[in-house]
DNA sequence: TAGATTGTTAATCGATTAACAATC
DNA sequence: TAGATTGTTAATCGATTAACAATC
């Protein structure tokens, strides 16, 4: 799967600009059905400055119009084609705990391209519980599940002990990405794409503001 | 609550930056009792120069010794210190879903100086369920239980649509701080330092970088 | 001492903003 | 036309890295 034309590939830094976009422009659109948006708009409500939002807009070939702004549903499908939202990529979920439960039960990956196939736990007794949509099955079954679904995605949601096993187990299975809640470092071939959601960096991050807040 | 000595506070990136040594140092520590590390450890970790690392600690007055590094001990002290995890803050969760539920659950709050110390929901049926070590309340009691536990966070963990609303409540309530997992724009008092914690931003930049990997 | 690593400055790199002619 | 906003270059800003003398 190649890039995308008009760019070379976006920064880690860019791909989360893009994504505030998406939900700003998206969600402009739903209280108040306009065709346009100024990049002074989408500027505002990040706190930065439009020039910016326009350098990333043509970066994508999303051109406006002057004098009026950005066409709104132009840009919002300039953006879901430049993060691949609509190349779906399936996923499985390893940990059938709560957070494995809310994630499974998290409707809105399929927005941005990604479908849970499948929740695991190594638990006997969660084996058959259904959660969300989801029946719960033995981590024994996951090699199978993932080539029959061709699942390139593991959601990590295992206590901290259990990740690098879990990992090496999905990767073995065929996992090529790796999305990492359970706070601990893997390590993995280079070739496996790993993210680490950490959570307690945003909770550090709210407390520091918080404690040094006039 | 003023600054600390030795910055003249940190930004966003630090702290993130901060966090990351964090984590590195005290799992190495765990694995390998060494009352030492280098800078170099410490960068290779995150792909990034040494002379960062050495100029973030000595930004907080951690000085190393030349030919053996920082001490371990001292240096985590000091990033708890410049982070303020020993100045316990307390914290409120609205909505006992399964995300509200997984958090509740989460013992290493307390690790980076946050209380959790109450569990609401709108819900009558959910009131008086217990969900890890705490039981439901409903959300009238919110006002009254902030007030007696000088709680000064709201962890919001509602649907889209009543994220506003609950934020309102909190805000009145004398909540000074939020962490919105409900994946909406708030808009509240420019003194209310707010979080959002957008799960689909992760999982868009671990599909972005599977989808255009070789 | 020889080797390793710091502390720190200068150089580089990259990202953001300012500015404004072009254009709808 | 007058007003608004884009597209884009140049200027600025800030963050990261390179380099190396100082030091344990």
């Amino acid at each position: 799967m190649g890039r995308r034309a008009g760019t070379d590939g976006l920064t880690h830094i860019q791909v989360e600009r893009f994504m505030h976009y998406y939900h700003f422009i998206a969600n402009r659109q739903d209280r108040n059905p306009d065709d346009t948006f100024t990049s002074a708009q989408v500027a505002e409500s990040a706190g930065m400055d439009g020039s910016l939002v326009r350098k990333d807009l043509a970066a994508i070939n999303i051109r406006g119009c002057s004098g009026r702004g950005f066409r709104t549903d132009e840009s919002l499908e300039a953006i879901r084609y430049i993060l691949g939202f609509d190349e779906i990529l399936r996923a499985v979920i390893i940990g059938a705990g709560r957070l494995g439960g809310a994630l499974a039960s998290y409707h809105s990956f399929t927005d941005y391209g990604v479908e849970i196939c499948g929740l695991f736990d190594i638990a006997p007794h969660k084996t058959g519980l259904t959660i969300g949509a989801f029946e719960v099955r033995h981590v024994s079954s996951l090699p199978n599940i993932v080539r029959q679904m061709s699942a390139s995605i593991a959601i990590l949601t295992v206590p901290p002990e259990a990740a690098q096993e879990s990992a090496d187990n999905a990767v073995a299975a065929g996992i090529r990405g790796i999305w990492n809640f359970a706070g601990t470092r893997l390590e993995l071939p280079k070739d496996v794409c790993v993210r680490h959601e950490h959570i307690s960096v945003g909770l550090a991050e709210l407390g520091y503001k918080l404690r040094n807040a006039t």
